[in-house]
DNA sequence: CCTTTTTCAATACGACTGCAATGTAAAAGC
DNA sequence: GCTTTTACATTGCAGTCGTATTGAAAAAGG
């Protein structure tokens, strides 16, 4: 058995357990232990692809990264090729927001995260380093319909995709906090869309 | 010495060196020991005061609410009396944007317990509860400037006053993520509320 | 004055933490 | 077949955690 182990899926699983944990008892009861139990596995295992908890930690976090931006990709490619810059948009930020219950494990998890990057820079600036790829996506997406003549032309794109970051980013954080159902979000979600890229045919 | 104590200044005392060590090593190093250290007390002292840590952190996170709360009622008082709507509505939202330095400590700290509420329904609910206070005066400072004709009619207020919510948390998370400057949230924050509001006569 | 109450400090306890060290079994390489 | 490497499991350690306990000092109430 020991010689032939495909490491990405054991680092995985472990990572799967630590999303389990931290989605329904906090990530301050994230411990190897914990984990190690979740996953049906021992801790000296964990040890063994995780040489600190901190790596471990990472991984866990660039898992949900990964899955995200694997999540998002799919959804757009499915919409088929050269699809409408508001369509394109609306698919890319619905797929951010926790609009399901395992999106919302996982945004839980993302939160978490978060709060925990505050106080470490190196996590932060992968997060950092996401949100400005997505920010470009939408901004150039914004660009394409101003020059088709679907969006207003005294736009800032870059003001807008911020906004529109800003806005899912906010109204993930209050779903999760069950200020208001995922339906609320999306209506809002459309609304302010509807202000970018002018009203939809329904 | 002994019987005569200010039971609440010992208690916001204990609460602000609890947001200092959360603002700048995470909330997982609020511990009684650091916090006392920090406070300069013996964590018995804490102890006296809180009964479990679970009490000591309920209590800090309502000194964060209650101390945002203050500061928003400051700042519209300043604006007079019967202030437009527009200018109330960005007083209110620029006044929970990290713009300083304390504030991002405060917006830190905030952020870190929004996660740590995830687990907890009760801290959670208090949340909510402000939040949807919140969501209410916007919504209806939408409505009076929609009366006055300062605002479009076809826009839904609720709808409206959850968007700007959404919006300047997840511009506030961006800022204290360094995601980007503190001066292009306000940027995007005012492009926003031209859009509810109309534009300013700069 | 003397008792009682409040305010704190010090310490001890058991549980838990991340991590290192050690041991063992099994497959790969020669 | 023998050595080496990989893949774990077990155990131990030093430290931290929240909390309970104990005790002392000091002021208020009688």
């Amino acid at each position: 058995m020991p010689k032939r182990v495909d490491h990405h899926a054991r680092r995985t699983l472990i990572a799967d357990a630590l999303m389990r944990v931290a989605a329904d008892r906090g990530l301050e009861a994230v411990s190897l232990r914990h984990v190690a139990a979740e996953a049906g596995v021992s801790t000296g295992m964990v040890q063994h692809y995780f040489r600190t908890k901190d790596e471990m930690m990472t991984f866990a976090m660039e898992t949900v990264g990964e899955r995200t931006e694997a999540r998002l990709t799919a959804a757009v490619e499915a919409l088929g090729e050269s699809p409408a810059p508001k369509a394109l948009v609306r698919t890319l930020l619905t797929g951010l927001l926790p609009l399901d219950e395992p999106r919302r494990a996982e945004g839980r998890v993302a939160l978490a995260f978060l709060a925990y990057s505050a106080a470490r820079p190196r996590v932060a600036a992968a997060l950092r380093e996401d949100a400005a790829g997505m920010r470009e996506v939408l901004a150039g997406r914004i660009r394409a319909a101003q020059d088709a003549g679907d969006a207003p032309e005294e736009l800032d794109p870059d003001h807008a995709a911020t906004a529109l970051l800003a806005l899912v980013d906010g109204l993930g954080v209050h779903v999760l906090g069950e200020h208001y159902a995922p339906e609320t979000a999306l209506a809002v979600l459309d609304a302010h869309l509807d202000t970018v890229f002018g009203p939809s045919p329904h």
